[in-house]
Order: structure tokens, then C-alpha cells, then sequence
RNA sequence: GGGCGGCUAGCUCAGCUGGGAGAGCGCCAGCUUGACAUGCUGGAGGUCGGGGGUUCGAAACCCUCGCCGCCCACCA
């Protein structure tokens, strides 16, 4: 033991400021390595890799909260003995990123054509060095525990060469093709983008009707929303059951405006309710008709440029915008007596997710992923039980998908993001290669032109679990840290991210790339919008760091992330966790400023003591231990914060603490011990939640400290179990309680006034109950006072009588006993009911009559 | 057109395998109680969306209807 040392001097304001020690704890850690990963440990390894945030600006609540789920995890691991790696990282997300620099340019006046490539990325080099920097700072203001050493982008040196040699490895698989396809074409970003990148917006058109005349005679009526594109029409469908069309079938139709023979044809994908039941068949540029087109053998007419404008030579219509165009045709028709009916329609349009602009469907030649094997692999992984999804239900909802995937179109035509590592020499060879070629590798020609297509940024996201570990050297990351344990996501990239995470994990590393896939929920704000900058919707986490500390944030943070529905925004709560934190402040400040030499114990030193109280909170706090533990392991986070929020406020300040006040007055070092030991305990619990508010008071508690992290999860199971002591302290509280109501009802003050309890409890129940009721336990009050229910005694105070309590009391006991005995009466309960229920039933009457008793023979 | 989730106190949400309806905030009343007024004490407030059913017993399980939200889908 240390020598002694007083403990009653403190330096403690009578607030918490969490301005006054984040920041200065958050470097203590980090200067210390608290979040550095050792590979080389003997403990069992723990890895998460952070999702990489977009580099596209600040992170926003749903990052403040998917951060305190992960750190609260993590802390959590290494306080129970793990090799904790965390590893931190950002993603280039190249449309996005390069929306937004567009977006700047065009504010300047400028754009990125006119500034050229060079400038543009030397723009882009700036905007990642400011928001690299502006994310983590803000991680770190959150107390993300990450380890910096560690941190990746999916742009630097040694990830570029994680990416390209995925994209070689599928090469020669055979697995990437070239082919042109339909394709969703982005007339603003002039790229191709994938299926899971389109915002569907509702849209108000109208809806024409066209009349098509059939060669020898008769005509054909079709119904489109998109007139301009009747110019790439190579043919007319109707359905094989369509009896009114059967005539047709196999006739010539002649497009109007164009004089192109379109041949009629049957086909089951035709909906007979829709429209007239006749389609116009424009294969170039409808998906559903570049089936059909395949189906049937129909010339493909691509009637559009690369900007969405019409690419049709030789009429009055090309070079136009769309709707120009739209205008016009609809106008020509008109006039020619065409447009037989025009109707308003209601229905979806795709937008690009990152430009807003309406996607065009368009046939293009792109680079594609076969994804049969990696599919089948990844249900095979599922099926086998690899990754553990919570909530289950996310699961299905990811097999569903995977179950409808066709290939990939990894391609894109941007700026911005990993250059597909295909080589052309000028004989036409292509050579595909890791590092660029030096020469032709089926000539000598030595120059070379690299493809100008970038990849699809989750093409490289999806590498993330292994690539930051090093991936494909066998580095020692990766072999201490892959795979990885616990991976958490909004469930809006489930598809785009954790399928391909999932799927390139198997390919590559042969193992699923983390065993639990945790969906958190999403922030919606206070109205129940989204959260959006562009709305004015959003809440900036900085705002409410500064207000609330980041341990109240992320308190907030993991009681509402695991909530089955989405969570409207809701700063009181924040704010009552700003107060829970000062709740614990204080609750220690009292416990220090105890008088008395106070023996420096080490941190968890605790001798069983005998008072009814200590032995009852650490029966409550080994509770409460149990409760954080399993909310955590089961990532249902929301039952410890409850769990530790209510011991602290509810059990420990309530009544612990003021059952010991005057112990701690007089310098009870038993008092001293265990209101010590439920601190050092409460504050290692809550730690992974709320890390820095417990590390300021934990470290002022006696004894040689390090950090909280470093000190072990406290493993109270088996410890301190007394229901006897739980049993007595239940009384203390429900007496005390009682005289409370007494007490106002009969509008006495505070303070004073007598209870006289008889033998039917004991005496070190019928003392505390006394005195935190504060009354006077006596011998004997004549008939003075009023009774009690909850047990045989009477309260009297100086002023008033509480008569009027006591009616309500009775008849609200008399209504419960008249419930109690009619469930207790009914033959089939007795029966049927487990003898448990219904022993406990019976206890609960007895207990209620003679509660009834007490108050009627006090009379 | 399919699928999923939600509907619990004025507001935001807990309530995990069916056995006495909860928290925070707000509201009312009272307290400068030797840690905390960011506090303490007492209290009001709920046909657990509606209706059926299963069960001795349903907020919870089943059916159905109604709103609200999300996802998927090749009706142009």
C-alpha cells in the first residue's frame, strides 16, 4: 500500500466544462499510443476499418453517430484484453468529389474544361489536403480512438497499387470484358454510372399518342413519354396475346418524321394494359427495348450525343437539347395529325445521385465485371453463416439484391479517380499491367496510350478491409488483423459497399472480410426530413461538441443508433446526457471532498463491508455491469447506456450517496471504499461510450492510475450477489417513498416530523428508512399520525395530517386487490398458469391486503 | 406492382423469448436540503393506430384495415 494521502482538497468547479479537458485528454492519448495497433501482439486481435467518410466536405450526425458506435466497440475491446486495431481512412469518391470541385469552378466562372486537366488536379490535390485535414480533426473531436499511424486513402501510392491489382487479377480471370451495353448515361458528369447510383424523382409528363402508318395500309398507334427519342426507333412490339394486334404482326411500320421501316413484332415483355398495348421499340435508348431489340434482331440507332443532345444528321432536330427537341417533334407531328391523344403521367425518372441531372439511358462501350462466381461465393458465405448481420432482417434484403446481380459496369468516364491500367500500343495490342508497361507485350512498340476510363470509386472501396492492410503484399497487418471482426453501416450502402467488401474479401483474402455487419439507423431531422446541407436541415456536430461535450453526443449517439427506425433529431437529448455528465461530476466531487486520511488504495480494491446500503449498490452495480457488457456484445447499445445511466443516477446518487452522507461526513472508510470502488467501477463501464468525462474523474480518483482503457472491463459476474440485501433496501426505498408522500400531502416542510415502525422490519431497515426520509425514528407516538401501508408503522410531522393521501392510497389499493383476486378466482389461471405466476399473484394479494389492513386499523 | 419497417405519455424514443405500462425533455406544485438549481421532492398525463383472432393471460403472437416512411421492380 501507498503511503497515506489526503483526499480532501480538490480542485473541482461545481460544473463539468467539457471544453476544459477534451482536448487536452485526446492528445495524452494519442501521445501515449493508446490507439496504436501492435501486429506483432500476443493479445487476440480485434480490427474494424472505419468506413472511409467521402472526401467531399464535413461529416455530418450520421458520421457523429456510426463514429461512437465503432469507438465505443473499440474501447470496449481493449478494456477486455484485445489487440485493438481501429483503423482510420478517407475515400477519393471520385463523381462526387468532382461534382463538387465543378460546382466551385462554375461559382468562379470557370469550369473544368477551360482550366485543363492539370489545373483541375492540382485543384483536386488542395481539396483533399483541406478536407483530409477537416475530418479528422473532427474524428478527433469526437474521441475517435483511431489509430493515426495507420490512416489510408483510397487515392494514395500503395492503395492505387491495391487497386490495380484487383482490376489485373480479374483481368485475367476473364472475368473483365469490353462490350457496349445500355447503359445509365450522365449527360452532366458525361459518364456511365451504375444502377445503384440513380435517384428515382417522381416527374409530371404527358403522355403522347403517335400514330405510326403501316406499309399496305392501316396505322399503329404507340403512347410515349419521350417523343424525341422515336428517332432511334428500329421497331414497333405488341404482346403474342394481344388479339388485337395479331393482324400486325410481322408487318412494316414507317416512323414518321424519319421514314425508317420498323418492323412489327411479338413480344411477351409488351403489357397489354398499358398505353395502347403497342411499343415503340428504341433499343439505343431504353433498356427494356435494347432487350427486346436483342430478342428480335433489331438495328440499333444511338440518337443522342454524349451530352444528351440529338445526334440525328440530316434533321431539322439535331444538335437540340432534349426537351427542344421534344417541343419540336411533338409540334411536327401535330401538324401532320400524328399526336392522336395526349394525356398527363405521373411516373418515376432516374437522376444521378451526385449531379441531379436526369440520366439518359444510352447504349455506350464499357468495361464490365463478370460477378456469377464472386455471387455465388457470397451466398454460399452467407448461407454457411460468415457474417452475422444485426438486425437479421438486412441479411435477406442484401440476398435479394445479390440473387438479381448481373455484371458490373466498373467503368467511368471521368476526371477524377484510379485510371483503368489498360495499355494500347499503335498496333492495336492492349496490354494490362500493375505498374505502366514499358513497352507493347506482343510488340516492341514502346508507346503506349493508357484507356481513358476511371473506375468506379466502390470498385476500390470494396478492397478497403484488405487493401489498408497492405493487400497484396503479405504484410503483417494483415496477417494479424484480416479479417476483420465488426464492420457498421447506414444500410444505404449495403449494396454498393458491403456486398462488394463481402465479395472481393472472398476472391481475394478467401474469408469474409469482418463477421458482424451492424445497420445503424439514420438521423433525420427534427421534422422528419432528411438531413441535408442543401435543405437547411442539417445539424453540424461541431455546433453541438461546443454545447453538449462529445461524451453527450456520443451518449446520445448509442441509445438511438441501433433504433429499428429511422431517428428524428432531438436535441434535448443530447442535452440531457450534457447533464448526466455533470450528474457524475458532482457525484465524485462529493465522494472526494469526504473528510479524513483516506488510504491511497489501488483501483479496484474493495473489501466486503456489512452496512445494508454498500452491500446493496454493489449487488446493483454488479447488475448494471452485466447489462453494459451485454449491450455492447449484442451491438444493442441502447441497453447500456440505460443500463448505465440509471445505476448512476437512480441507484448510486439517489440513494447510495445519500444514504452515506454522513458516513463520508465522519470519514467511514468503509463508506469511503465502496463508494470508491462503484466510481472506478461506473466510470470503467461507461468509458467506451463516454470516454472523456470518465478518464477526467477516473484519474482523480486515489490510488496510482493509468487510463481507464488500459485498466480492464470490470467482471463483477457471481460478485456481491445478495437478494437479502436487495430484498431490505427494497423496503428502505418504499417506505421512504411513502412518508415523501405523506410529507407533501399534508404540506409539511422538508425536514422533520416522527416514524414509529414495529418489529416487522429491522432495525437497520427502520434506521436507514428514517433517516433518509428524514424523521425521527421513536418508540412510540400514541395515536398521533397517520399509518403506513407499505409496511406496519405510522409518521407523524409537526404540521398537517396527509389524510387526504391516504383515501387515494386506499382506494387505489382497493381497485388493485379487487383486480388481483378476479384473475386469482378464474379456475383456467390456476390451472393453466405456471405455479410461479400464479404464487407470485398470490403474494402480490396478500401483500395488498394486508396494506389495506395496515391503513384501515390505523385509523 | 412487390418487399420491409414504424404507429406506446404533449414531443423524441425504450420496452429483448406473452404474466403488475417506462425514460429523457416538456407540464403542474413545492424546495437556496453541506455534490449537483445542468439539482432535489411530490404529481398530472397512456382505449400501447382501428377491428378481429389465438391464449388462463397480448403493447408483444396471427389475420385484417388505416395512415407514415424506406427499399426494390424493364408499364414505355
Amino acid at each position: 500500500m501507498d503511503e497515506a494521502r489526503p483526499i480532501t482538497a480538490t480542485d473541482m468547479p461545481k460544473a463539468f466544462d467539457p471544453q476544459a479537458i477534451e482536448a487536452g485528454w485526446y492528445a495524452r492519448w494519442e501521445q501515449d499510443g493508446l490507439f496504436v495497433a501492435d501486429a506483432t501482439s500476443d493479445k487476440p486481435s480485434f480490427a474494424m476499418c472505419f468506413p472511409p467518410p467521402n472526401i467531399t466536405g464535413e461529416l455530418h450526425l450520421g458520421h457523429a453517430l456510426q463514429t461512437a458506435v465503432y469507438d465505443t466497440i473499440a474501447r470496449y475491446k481493449r478494456m477486455k484484453g484485445f489487440e485493438v486495431l481501429f483503423l482510420p481512412g478517407y475515400d477519393h469518391a471520385a463523381i462526387a468529389t468532382q461534382n463538387v470541385i465543378e460546382k466551385q469552378l462554375a461559382k468562379e466562372g470557370t469550369s473544368k474544361e477551360q482550366i485543363g486537366r492539370e489545373a483541375f488536379n492540382a485543384r483536386v490535390e488542395q481539396w483533399y489536403e483541406q478536407t483530409g485535414a477537416t475530418i479528422i480533426n473532427q474524428l478527433r473531436l469526437l474521441g475517435a480512438s483511431m489509430d493515426w499511424t495507420r490512416l489510408r486513402f483510397t487515392m494514395d501510392s500503395r492503395y492505387y497499387r491495391s487497386v490495380m491489382t484487383a482490376f489485373v487479377a480479374f483481368y485475367e480471370k476473364g472475368w473483365i470484358y469490353r462490350a457496349p451495353r445500355i447503359v445509365n448515361w450522365c449527360p452532366h458528369d458525361r459518364s456511365a454510372i451504375s444502377d445503384l447510383e440513380i435517384e428515382w424523382q417522381e416527374h409530371q409528363d404527358t403522355l403522347y399518342f403517335i400514330k405510326y402508318p403501316i406499309e399496305g395500309g392501316g396505322d399503329v398507334t404507340i403512347a410515349t413519354v419521350r417523343p424525341e427519342t422515336m428517332l432511334a426507333d428500329t421497331g414497333v412490339a405488341v404482346n403474342p396475346q394481344d388479339k388485337r394486334y395479331k393482324s400486325i404482326v410481322g408487318k412494316t411500320a414507317v416512323l414518321p418524321l424519319v421514314g425508317r421501316k420498323l418492323p412489327i413484332v411479338a413480344d411477351d415483355a409488351v403489357e397489354m394494359e398499358f398505353g395502347t398495348g403497342a411499343l415503340k421499340v428504341t433499343p439505343g435508348h431504353d433498356a427494356l427495348d435494347y432487350e427486346i431489340g436483342q430478342r428480335h434482331s433489331l438495328e440499333l440507332v444511338n440518337g443522342m450525343q454524349v451530352d444528351g443532345s440529338m445526334d440525328a444528321p440530316g434533321l431539322p432536330y439535331d444538335g437540340m437539347p432534349g426537351l427542344e427537341a421534344r417541343a419540336a417533334i411533338v409540334e411536327a407531328l401535330k401538324k401532320q395529325g400524328l399526336i392522336v391523344k395526349e394525356e398527363p403521367y405521373t411516373h418515376e425518372v432516374g437522376h444521378c445521385d451526385r449531379c441531379h441531372a436526369v440520366i439518359e439511358p444510352l447504349v455506350s462501350e464499357q468495361w464490365w465485371l463478370r460477378m456469377e462466381e464472386m455471387r455465388d461465393n457470397a451466398v454460399e458465405a452467407s448461407s454457411s453463416g460468415k457474417v452475422r448481420w444485426h438486425p437479421e432482417k438486412y441479411e435477406r434484403e442484401y440476398l435479394d439484391w445479390l440473387h438479381g446481380l448481373h455484371d458490373w459496369n466498373i467503368g467511368r468516364q471521368l476526371w477524377l479517380g484510379h485510371r483503368v491500367p489498360v495499355y494500347r500500343c499503335p498496333n492495336g495490342h492492349v496490354t494490362v499491367s500493375v505498374e505502366r508497361p514499358e513497352q507493347c507485350a506482343e510488340c516492341d512498340q514502346t508507346e503506349l496510350e493508357q484507356d481513358p476510363d476511371v473506375l468506379d470509386t466502390w470498385f476500390s472501396s470494396g478492397l478497403w478491409p484488405f487493401a489498408t492492410l497492405g493487400w497484396p503484399d503479405q504484410t503483417e497487418d494483415l496477417e494479424a488483423f484480416y479479417p476483420t471482426d465488426v464492420n457498421c453501416t447506414a444500410r444505404e450502402i449495403i449494396r454498393l459497399w458491403v456486398s462488394r467488401m463481402i465479395m472481393t474479401g472472398l476472391e481475394f483474402m478467401g474469408e469474409a472480410p469482418f463477421s458482424d455487419e451492424v445497420i445503424h439507423s439514420v438521423v433525420q431531422a427534427a421534422d422528419g426530413r432528411r438531413m441535408s446541407k442543401s435543405l437547411g436541415t442539417g445539424v453540424d456536430p461541431r455546433d453541438l461538441l461546443s454545447k453538449y461535450g462529445a461524451d453527450a453526443l456520443r451518449a446520445w449517439a448509442t441509445s438511438v443508433a441501433m433504433s429499428t427506425q429511422d431517428v428524428r433529431f432531438d436535441e434535448s437529448r443530447v442535452e440531457g446526457y450534457r447533464r448526466f455528465a455533470n450528474k457524475l461530476w458532482n457525484a465524485t466531487r462529493l465522494v472526494l471532498n469526504s473528510p479524513g486520511e483516506q488510504t491511497a488504495q489501488a483501483p479496484g480494491f474493495i473489501e466486503r463491508q456489512e452496512h445494508l446500503e454498500d452491500r446493496w449498490i454493489l449487488a446493483r452495480l454488479a447488475n448494471a455491469a452485466e447489462a453494459i457488457s451485454n449491450g455492447i456484445e449484442q451491438f444493442e447499445f441502447q441497453e447500456s447506456i440505460n443500463a448505465g445511466y440509471a445505476f448512476a443516477w437512480n441507484e448510486l446518487c439517489d440513494w447510495y450517496l445519500e444514504a452515506i452522507k454522513d458516513r463520508l461526513r465522519d470519514g467511514d472508510p468503509a463508506a469511503q471504499d465502496v463508494a470508491y470502488f462503484c466510481l472506478d467501477n461506473l466510470f470503467q463501464l461507461l468509458h467506451p461510450m463516454m470516454p472523456f468525462v470518465t478518464e477526467e474523474l477516473w484519474s482523480r480518483l486515489p490510488g496510482e492510475r493509468g487510463y481507464v482503457m488500459q485498466s480492464g472491463w470490470p467482471e463483477l459476474e457471481g460478485r456481491f450477489v445478495d437478494p437479502d440485501a436487495e430484498e431490505e433496501f427494497g423496503q428502505v426505498i418504499k417506505i421512504v417513498e411513502e412518508v415523501r408522500g405523506h410529507r407533501t400531502a399534508a404540506g409539511a416542510p422538508p425536514r422533520g416530523g416522527s416514524i414509529v415502525l414495529d418489529g416487522s422490519v429491522s432495525e437497520t431497515v427502520a434506521g436507514l428508512a428514517a433517516k433518509l426520509a428524514h424523521v425521527d425514528l421513536v418508540e412510540e407516538m400514541g395515536s398521533g399520525g397517520v399509518p403506513l401501508a407499505v409496511v406496519s408503522g405510522r409518521v407523524a410531522f409537526p404540521t398537517g395530517t396527509g389524510d387526504a393521501r391516504r383515501d387515494k392510497e386506499r382506494k387505489r389499493l382497493q381497485a388493485d386487490l379487487e383486480r388481483t383476486e378476479e384473475r386469482l378466482s378464474n379456475p383456467d389461471f390456476r390451472d393453466k398458469a405456471p405455479a410461479e405466476v400464479v404464487a407470485n399473484l398470490e403474494a402480490r394479494a396478500e401483500e395488498l391486503r394486508e396494506a389495506l389492513e395496515r391503513l384501515t386499523a390505523g385509523q
